[in-house]
DNA sequence: TTAACTTTGCGAACATGTTCCGAAAGTAGC
DNA sequence: GCTACTTTCGGAACATGTTCGCAAAGTTAA
């Protein structure tokens, strides 16, 4: 049979790069200007090929993205587990966030419930520690995909949130916070008037994550609740 | 004195066209053919200008989306508000939901802190309900700034999940959920295997909101919590 | 050696949002 | 009528991600 498709010699012309190549090229020219300034013809050119080449080695810049974020990942150490279900929660969400926050972009490219099928296994234990600390507690699997669908669309938007406002303020146009509110129609708002840029610049992640995480598990396991 | 700006007659070329006409022929388009088809210069034709002429008239793709949705949030009937504080933040959060779901884009441009700095007074009240809500409840106004600001985060979150997994499978490449997991690794995640796809096809934001909002009302005032 | 096949490289081209700059078309003052 | 001035118009051009088609360079089979 001559099916072997490829004996021994590899066929077609040699490569003059290689994913691996392209992949630490672009880590280094983000880390050295920003992925803001990373574009295909710079990474090409930087590579030393055409920019049409790259191509042949990536889908796409999505595509990209999200190997490097997959080697981000990787390399972040696994905490040790908190043995009490829901710090274990915590400390898993935390992560993902942190991961995230570090490279905003990587939002833009994982914003969808395919998280799951995007990241390669070294990036799972968050998953897996959100869906044992939920099944420890006493979560069914089905409760416990509920408790990560949750906690992940929080973390999501304030990821997303947080990236977005500093875009905008580095690229200067911040935010006009109205003080030309009308308190009759909008009392609250207006009474807050300027001093909410203030407020949201406050970090309450951890808060908002705990408090949610609380009340996800009190929710799926009402004993837990009120004993 | 000859400060007067324009007496009567105005200066300068006369315009073919207007910001007005162009967003009603945006409207139209997107109506038409979804506002994926949405480019600039087709915008353009379709009024019958120049593609460059209409940054005469707007100040950017996203300044015209966003002048798009405070025109469909502005057409978005404010319910009656409901007495109970939480029923009311409940109530207006998920307007802001549906308002974004309508228009998944929306969220692309608006996912900022600044949400309560880029709509106008049409849409105010949305934020002024949680707002509200969460002061009748007897949160402090730094507090009821923090109820909003966790609120939006899931919000943000779960549109901008749900509008880019529908995007990814409408184009062809949706998530191959694997069955190919390390049960030894990832056990609960392994155990649920390719059921991710139809858990996560479920909405559970109305319940997460539920859970988040009595949550953070219980938080800010613990009386509630337990009487 | 020759022919078939396979993989990679790359220039040209396209669609998109956007900026630049000069032309067009009106009014105001003389 | 002529000269400023003001506002709008729009073609050319740019950067970007991406596709297409073909050439280049190797291996395999005859």
């Amino acid at each position: 049979m001559s099916r072997t498709p490829a004996p021994h010699g590899r066929t077609g012309r040699p490569p003059l790069t290689s994913r691996a190549q392209i992949l630490a090229t672009a880590r280094r020219l983000i880390d050295e200007d920003g992925w803001e300034k990373l574009t295909i013809r710079r990474l090409a050119t930087e590579v030393g090929v055409g920019a049409t080449t790259l191509y042949h080695h990536i889908q796409s810049k999505d595509d990209l993205l999200l190997h490097l974020l997959n080697h981000h990942i990787g390399q972040i150490e696994r905490p040790q587990p908190p043995s009490a279900p829901r710090d274990r929660i915590v400390t898993a969400a935390t992560a993902m966030r942190d991961a995230l926050t570090a490279w905003p972009w990587a939002a833009d490219v994982l914003s969808a419930d395919g998280f799951v099928g995007l990241l390669d296994e070294s990036a799972m234990w968050m998953v897996e520690d959100v869906l044992a600390g939920a099944a420890d507690h006493g979560c069914t699997p089905d409760q416990s995909v509920d408790v990560f669908r949750s906690i992940w669309y929080f973390t999501v938007g304030e990821v997303l949130v947080r990236a977005r406002s500093a875009r905008r303020e580095s690229e200067g146009h911040p935010f006009a916070y109205r003080d030309d509110l009308d308190p009759s129609q909008v009392p609250h708002l207006a009474a807050i008037g300027t001093r909410w840029a203030a407020l949201a610049a406050r970090d309450i992640y951890p808060e908002g994550l705990a408090t949610l995480v609380d009340a996800l598990l009190t929710r799926a396991d009402p004993r837990e609740g009120r004993p």
